[in-house]
DNA sequence: CCCTGATTCGC
DNA sequence: GCGAATCAGG
């Protein structure tokens, strides 16, 4: 088996969402062992996510626990926030029911989406009822899982006038089916 | 021992 | 580019 399209999206949905390479390489199955997950991810550059390892025992952040904890959180939905930084926030409370939901209040089926600063005290998660199979809702979905391989980047505006369902579509089709 | 990801290096 | 072997940690 070689890496397509199909599978190499599928490489990056999965472990965007926090999923180890050895759940990954079963996922894509042909046979793939966790290290050639691994080895592809490393390749594609997509190592900067959550390490149960951790490499570094100093650590200088004299950050609170509370305020690490969530830190992490927002690492695991690293998606998200490398999409947010692409689109430049082209929706902030679009989808959200208003108040949002804290870390701990997080349920199987709420979007994970985080809004605002973690390190600010009114940080929170989007909350609203997530699509099947999937971590975010509807609207947090289309940006989360936005193809970052166009040919020119999309931002704010592009977002409103061409709307994100015509980029998006194609990458969701892939977790969807998934 | 089970697991995790990271890195190396022959292919 | 690929991934098994190996490394290093939990």
């Amino acid at each position: 088996m070689s890496w397509t399209e199909e599978r190499v999206s599928l490489l990056k949905q999965l472990w965007g969402e926090g999923k180890s390479a050895a759940e990954i390489a079963k996922a894509l199955g042909g046979g793939l062992t966790r290290n050639a997950v691994i080895g592809k991810a490393h390749r594609l550059k997509l190592s900067n996510r959550v390490s149960p390892i951790q490499q570094n025992s100093k650590t200088p952040d004299a950050a609170p626990i509370a305020v690490k904890a969530t830190v992490r959180v927002v690492e695991e939905t690293a998606a998200p926030v490398r999409a947010a930084a692409r689109v430049a926030i082209a929706i902030p409370q679009a989808a959200n029911n208003g108040k949002g939901v804290s870390m701990v209040e997080l349920k199987d089926r709420m979007c994970r989406w985080p809004v605002g600063d973690p390190k600010d005290s009114n940080f929170h998660f989007c909350g609203c009822s997530s699509e099947a199979g999937l971590p975010y809702c509807g609207a947090h979905a289309k940006i989360a899982y936005q193809a970052p391989s166009r040919s020119r980047q999309l931002n704010a505006e592009d977002f409103e006038r061409e709307g994100s369902a015509v980029h998006a579509e194609e990458e969701l089709k892939d977790v969807v089916r998934a």
